[in-house]
This record gives C-alpha cells, structure tokens and sequence, in this order.
DNA sequence: TTTACTGTTGATAGTCATTTTCAAAGGATC
DNA sequence: GATCCTTTGAAAATGACTATCAACAGTAAA
C-alpha cells in the first residue's frame, strides 16, 4: 500500500521531471506513515521533529505535489486549515465528522452517489467531483454532553 | 417573502436589544435584493455603491448578524472567501455548482437525507448539520469546452 | 428637547494561513 | 568536476477576516 503510493509518486516525478530530493522523499514517508486528516501544520511539527531543517514552505509545496500526483486530497473543514489525506486517483469516500472531538469516520453509499447523479442530469449538469461532510456528535461525546 | 425577512430581523434585534441603524437596514435591503450566493466583498460593493461611507467591517458584522437571526447561512465554497445566501431557520437545500461559470442551483432531495441519517445512525452519532455539493459542468459550460 | 448612557460605526492595526520572493544549496547531465 | 537549472528555507508579502478604539448616534429618562 504504501510502496504503491510510493511508486505512483515516483512515476509522477519521472514524467514530470521533479528532481528527487531528501525533503521530497521524507515529507512523504511522514505523510504515508500516518493515516489521519493532518493540516499542513500538523504535518510540519511531525516531519520537523526528526528533521527540524526543513522548512515549512516546502512542506506546503510538497502536499501540492502528491494531489497532482494522484496520492492525495486536499480537503477544508470548517476550521480554516487545509489538510490532506490519503486518496488514489480513482478511490473516494465522504465524511462523518464529531463536532465534538473531531474525530472523523469514512464513508461511501453507492445510493447516495447514484441519487446525486440523478440530480446532475436533472439539471443537465456532468459532475466532476462532490464534497458530502455529515456532522454530528459520537457515541463517546454523546456520554460526555449530558 | 423580504418583507418576512425583514421582520425575523426586526424580532431578533428586539429580542436581543440591538439599535435600529441606518447601516444594518441598509445592507440587509441590499441583501434581500440579490438572490445570489454573494461573498462579504461583494455585498460590500454593493453597499458602497449607493452609500459610499459604509465601513466593511459593518458589513462583516451585519452578516453574522443575519445568521443569529435565522435569514441567513454562511457558506464556504473553495474559493477562501465565505459566503452568505438566503436561508430561513428550518429551510435546507444542498448546491449542484459549476466549475466553469460558477453557476449554482440549489436542489433538495430526501432520499439522500433519509440515507445520511441511516449513515449516521450505523456509526451510533447524531447529525446536527451536513453540507452536499456536487461540482461540474452545466449545460452551457460543456458547450463551449468542445 | 436636552442629557446621559451605551451600543454602533469606520479606520486602522492585528492575526493567521498560505503564497511569493530570492539568494544559496544541491540534483542531473555531460 | 563544470554547468545548468530546480529546489529549498527564511523572510516578506498577501488576503480574508477580526479586534481595537475614538467618534458617532440611538434611546430613554429628565
Ligand atoms: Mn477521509
Ligand atoms: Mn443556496
Ligand atoms: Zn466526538
Ligand atoms: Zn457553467
């Protein structure tokens, strides 16, 4: 899985003729090795702690390259950060995210995606892409509130 | 239909002991005016337009008004810039959007929502809110791509 | 009305995430 | 190794939004 997404970066690098760097290969094991939705931030303070030389503007230009590479979506909660996550071309799933303690859970329903379509056409409109972000409270902050 | 919307807002300046300015009547005529999903710079213009002396940070700080009053929803699309649309308390619609010309229409559909429940109910959370927007070409827009 | 109180406004400064700039560093090819 | 040109990191710039604060303006009592 993660040399897969390894190997996709690398083919996207050698067609796009990215020069191979130690940063490039280290903001990607550090993306890879964690399976969250990490802000840029986040993701910074991880590579910095065993790195600390790397800067945080490459940090912003290399998520960029694994979401054109095809290894990765760009996502905005309401928070105001951007953060990543893992995503091949091709994969997708929606979101069911606590406003409670963030936590996030992934989903797809092929009812709801095909719904969607329906309404597309409707409209005479093609869809490209979608965003479906449930929020809610879960079952452990449920206990908590009351 | 402004005229109900203007007497939410009256209610809840009331209720909550606001002052009747000259500003806040304006710009939420200005805003009752436009049916469109408008930015804070761009009902700013508008304002400005006829009343040139009117700050944007009062503009800022009537919107947020006008979604404690219930009239309003802030909205995000991908663009940085947050938005404002019509919407009374209680109302719902999700947004099919055009990447070409931006072009939104709105659309409400309760097979999806029964689903998001069902979705929700799975994963043991309670939904508050949830936001659905399909992204792609309308009509027109595939039109002239080809 | 005036007065006195206090909410509101507009200009400006501040914040925060992200982008740009640019000189120095470092891959790639010969 | 020499050359070329991409990449990097620090710092400045940007852009949307928020906070600050003195001047202003509703409001309600005098
Ligand atoms: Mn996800
Ligand atoms: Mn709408
Ligand atoms: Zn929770
Ligand atoms: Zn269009």
């Amino acid at each position: 899985m993660i040399l897969e997404k390894k190997k996709v970066f690398l083919q996207f690098a050698t067609k796009r003729g990215l020069r191979s760097t130690r940063q490039r290969d280290l903001i990607l094991d550090v993306f890879l090795s964690s399976h969250e939705h990490l802000s840029v931030e986040e993701l910074y303070l991880k590579v910095k702690a065993s790195h600390p030389g790397v800067g945080q503007a490459t940090v912003y230009r290399t998520l960029k390259l694994f979401v054109e590479a095809g290894l990765a979506r760009e996502m905005t909660l309401s928070d105001g950060q951007t953060r990543y996550e893992h995503l091949l071309a091709g994969e997708h799933h929606d979101h069911l995210i606590c406003t409670g303690c963030g936590t996030i859970v992934e989903f797809e329903d092929e009812t709801i995606e095909r719904v969607q379509d329906e309404i597309a056409v409707r409209h005479g409109y093609t869809i490209s892409s979608h965003r479906l972000e449930l929020y809610g409270l879960c079952p452990a902050c449920k206990g908590h509130q009351r």
